[in-house]
DNA sequence: CAATCAACCTGGGTGC
DNA sequence: TGCACCCAGGTTGATT
């Protein structure tokens, strides 16, 4: 589910909501979710304080104040929820963290693909980000673009979303920042010219940026961590808009399969 | 190295 | 209604 500008979201709202709170159990109904384990989680974060909530790649990073983090992956169908404990169960409720004040931090995820991971040190954590790309939205400049793209003869789209070259570049902003480039998402990386890879470097960072504005796209599964729907699927231009007309020329847009990824594209405009 | 596919899970939608 | 099948915002690991 939830790509850069959905994370982004989730963790800005954590920021401000559970910093300062101090952690006082967990527990869980899914254990796989949970690593290394539900009870080495327990006793390295029952006592401690949230020191900072921030986003890195598409990874929650919740820090706490005995040096320790909790890493935390949505995947597709994550959400974190920041409630109050005599709130209703979630749906898909999975793992729950109280803080003081009366209040949880609740892991809900209906397919059970995302993870709460333990992290005990800065040194652990650079080693695990260290396998991540760049950030579009902050350290990647246009001619490491430039070089990433020129490395790879695979399909632009394949290459944009490869989380090890760059960072939070998921389907939906893949699609909708080919189809503002106007590139077709199959036409193979290396071949762009310079005009496209810089047209397609300011797409990314356009859609990111709108899709955090929007507060993330809640096209399915995603919301908030007070529960509330982003809004960007009301902006799509392409993604999710199989046989309706581009926006920009009035031909039918397109479904192919790339990568084992449905991906949405204009054949007319996207050359 | 690249491409393809299955796996991890659950549920919604579609077509027969 | 039932059933079979396809689809889903991500990632990993096996196979070809």
């Amino acid at each position: 589910m939830p790509e850069l500008p959905e994370v982004q979201t989730i963790s800005d709202d954590l920021q401000r909501l559970i910093v300062g709170k101090k952690i006082l159990g967990i527990f869980t109904t899914s254990a796989k979710q949970v690593k290394p384990s539900l009870k080495k989680v327990e006793k390295a974060i029952v006592g401690a304080r949230i020191k900072k909530v921030a986003r890195r790649a598409k990874l929650v990073q919740i820090f706490l104040d005995n040096h320790r983090l909790l890493l935390i992956h949505l995947k597709l169908t994550g959400r974190l929820l920041v409630r109050d404990q005599d709130e209703p169960e979630d749906d898909w409720q999975r793992v729950v963290i109280e803080l003081s004040g009366g209040q949880q931090l609740r892991l809900a995820d209906l397919r059970k693909f995302g993870w709460m991971r333990l992290v005990e040190n800065q040194k652990e954590l650079k080693k695990i980000l260290a396998e991540f790309g760049p950030e579009p939205l902050d350290d990647l400049t246009l001619a490491d673009f430039k070089k990433i793209l020129s490395s790879t003869g695979r399909a632009v789209k394949i290459a944009m979303m490869d989380q090890k070259k760059i960072s939070g570049i998921g389907n939906i902003y893949a699609c909708e920042a080919l189809f503002l480039a106007k590139i077709d998402p199959r036409k193979p990386a290396n071949k762009l010219t310079s005009q496209e890879t810089k047209k397609l470097f300011r797409a990314i960072r356009k859609v990111l940026r709108a899709g955090i504005k929007h507060r993330g796209a809640s096209d399915q599964y995603y919301l908030d961590a007070l529960g509330h729907k982003g809004h960007y699927q009301e902006h799509f231009l392409v993604y999710n808009r199989k046989g309706k007309k581009c926006l920009d020329c009035s031909s039918k847009v397109k479904k192919i399969k790339l990568g084992g990824r449905g991906t949405y594209f204009c054949p007319v405009c996207q050359r």
